[in-house]
DNA sequence: AAAGATAGCAACCGCCGACCT
DNA sequence: CAGGTCGGCGGTTGCTATCTT
């Protein structure tokens, strides 16, 4: 679980921190606080570095720390979080009080990461049978064929749209699992799990050509963009 | 029961931006 | 402006615990 303890070519002592080694940091943050993380270690009496010591502090000995199990509502704000902010862990830890950025980013990669692959991949299963090119007899045909989910087009990518329908039920906008598909009479549908689903205005339907629907969400807007089909104050 | 594989997580490393001199 | 210091961040490592064969 935790590094031997070794030290580094100056003496400082590396790996696991030991119980007197807590003791001797938290009786001296609790008592003058962390003014200077890299002189703190030497009047703490402690044969570690600052950055060391402040990983410590602010990882596992801070008395606002929470420790254990994430719950369901902090699982589901991380995913949502992650996927509008991509690997910004402080940010995302932020929200979730007493909780590091090592720990969501722990979590993140030991847990979270593949619960979303494998609902990516399951999604796409649902709609289009097990990995396959879009079939015909499905009720919705995709966003995306196969398992390449850089051509996924999720709700999140077209978060520029916020203020184009603002009085849609705002838990449809911020539900993450939201999906722009297309049925097969090529109405152009935003699909939530909470099935509220919601036919997209015929302007904005019939400007999703054939290439948005193959290729990855930023060089289709790429290619928007530098052709100047749509400049975004025109919605 | 033993060996190998995998999961979980504390801790380290290197980089970057802010700030100071 | 240049150089140095510091705190903060994200990526990665290395070790133990647990699971699987």
């Amino acid at each position: 679980m935790a590094r031997t303890p070794s030290c580094d070519k100056s003496g400082m002592r590396k790996g696991t921190w030991t119980a007197e080694e807590d003791r001797k940091l938290i009786a001296y943050v609790s008592r003058y606080g962390c003014w200077n993380w890299r002189q703190l270690p030497k009047f703490a009496g402690l044969s570690r570095c600052g950055k060391s010591c402040r990983l410590r502090w602010m990882n596992y000995l801070r008395p606002d720390i929470k420790r254990g199990n994430f719950t369901q509502q902090e699982e589901e704000l991380i995913i949502r979080m992650h996927k509008k902010l991509g690997n910004r862990w402080s940010t995302i830890a932020a929200e979730l009080p007493g909780r590091t950025d090592n720990e969501v980013k722990n979590h993140w990669h030991t847990s979270l990461k593949k619960r979303v692959q494998h609902n990516t991949i399951t999604n796409i299963e649902d709609t289009n049978g097990p990995l396959s090119p879009i079939s015909s007899s499905s009720e919705f045909s995709s966003t995306t064929t196969y398992s390449d989910q850089s051509s996924t087009h999720d709700f999140d990518d077209f978060g520029f749209l916020d203020g184009l329908m603002e009085s849609m039920d705002q838990s449809f906008w911020l539900d993450d699992l939201s999906e722009i598909v297309q049925d097969n009479t090529n109405d152009v549908l935003l699909v939530s799990p909470n099935e509220s689903n919601l036919v997209l205005d015929n302007d904005f339907a019939s400007f999703l050509d054939d290439s948005f629907w193959t290729q990855p969400y930023e060089a289709y807007m790429s290619q928007v963009l530098y052709n100047n089909h749509w400049g975004f104050s025109e919605f």
